[in-house]
DNA sequence: AAAAAGCATTGATGCAGATCAATGCTTTTC
DNA sequence: GAAAAGCATTGATCTGCATCAATGCTTTTT
């Protein structure tokens, strides 16, 4: 139930398994089916999620009405809006499940009464946002100075399991691409290797 | 001396003045004179850095030695090599002073003391952080998904003092653009109002 | 004070990626 | 099992931004 979760916690921050059963108490269980919303826009999201099982995106709808990815989650990631989480105001960003899913969710009150209660837990938060923010960063950077294809590419090593699981149109999308030309670039690339 | 750090401290956590004298032993003062060093690529980035006074830029030297510029910080911002200092790894980022500085720095060790002896820095520090991401994350949404006008106008709207005192050209490679599609940016937009 | 370097602007040209459109394959729906 | 929807690919055209180049202004250097 909780195992995917205990382990990213456990890479982190080791916990005993007195600290493990005091922790589950703050987590909820949720099964999500595919296309099903985790979050919708203007909503105030409630919770972080963590996913245990399956798969999730999270993207902004534009004036057109195209979904525009900002990220996927898979097992083991953890996926939220967290402005509007932290500041509790409404949120910018749709989640919904790419697959049926299993996902771990604290919510803000569970958040809050951990921070006070269970040092660890902070650490534990602290690191995980600080790796996001490295990610992201380097996200950033590629966005902005390399060539399509080199993009390609690094997004391609990066997140190698990403590809085998979610449509091309999306791994578009998150690129800030058109699907055609997505399409273009992998057949560049496959002629060229 | 630390005026500035200490409120930007007390807006997120406040502090007793007991507090205060103690954080104070963790932290030291650096001055820095223009076209200085903070950090260089390959080198491992020992503090996290907070400004007094003055005007910083982090930045990348791309392959035919253009700078890439990924962030600025103003007084009462912080910058680093978030990855090289938590992972001590080289750095990849050059950061340097765009006008004589004075600075807060916060060296890992002290870093590591505090977040154990002092809670609430520990709380701060996961503030920060989190600020740092939603702003980033937004940045990379306007970046995908939005026209050069609109990334120009809502950069800044959101920066405004950054333009005031920094050169148009380093404003043109944060964004991404050549410096003269920036200024046409500009020229255009001002024809519009 | 003169020379040099740094910077913003404007024009001309070329290319990368968006858009529009058509086709065929695969998966879902009923 | 037929119809419909979803998806990847390929071609043709258009557009926005980079690049190259020249000019004049401002700041720094000596």
């Amino acid at each position: 139930m909780f195992e995917v979760f205990l382990r990213s916690f456990n890479e982190k921050v080791p916990l005993t398994p007195e600290e493990e059963t005091f922790l589950k108490q703050y987590l909820t269980p949720k099964k999500l089916r595919k296309k099903q919303y985790l979050l919708q826009e203007g909503d105030v999201c409630k919770h972080i999620c963590l996913v245990e099982k399956g798969a999730l995106k999270a993207y902004l709808v534009d004036d057109k009405g195209d979904e525009q990815i900002t990220a996927f989650a898979l097992e083991g990631w953890t996926i939220a809006d967290l402005s509007s989480f932290f500041k509790q105001t409404p949120a910018t960003l749709n989640i919904d499940a790419l697959e049926d899913c299993e996902l771990i969710l604290i919510s803000r009150p569970a958040h809050d009464e951990l921070l006070e209660r269970f040092p660890k837990y902070g650490n534990y938060i602290r690191m995980l946002i600080t790796d996001a923010y490295v990610a992201l960063q380097q996200r950033v950077v590629n966005t902005l100075h390399l060539s399509v294809d080199e993009r390609y590419i690094a997004f391609q090593q990066m997140c190698e399991s990403i590809f085998q699981r979610v449509p091309q149109h999306m791994i578009a999308s998150f690129m800030g691409l058109s699907p055609e030309t997505l399409s273009r670039v992998r057949s560049r690339l496959s002629g060229k290797k």
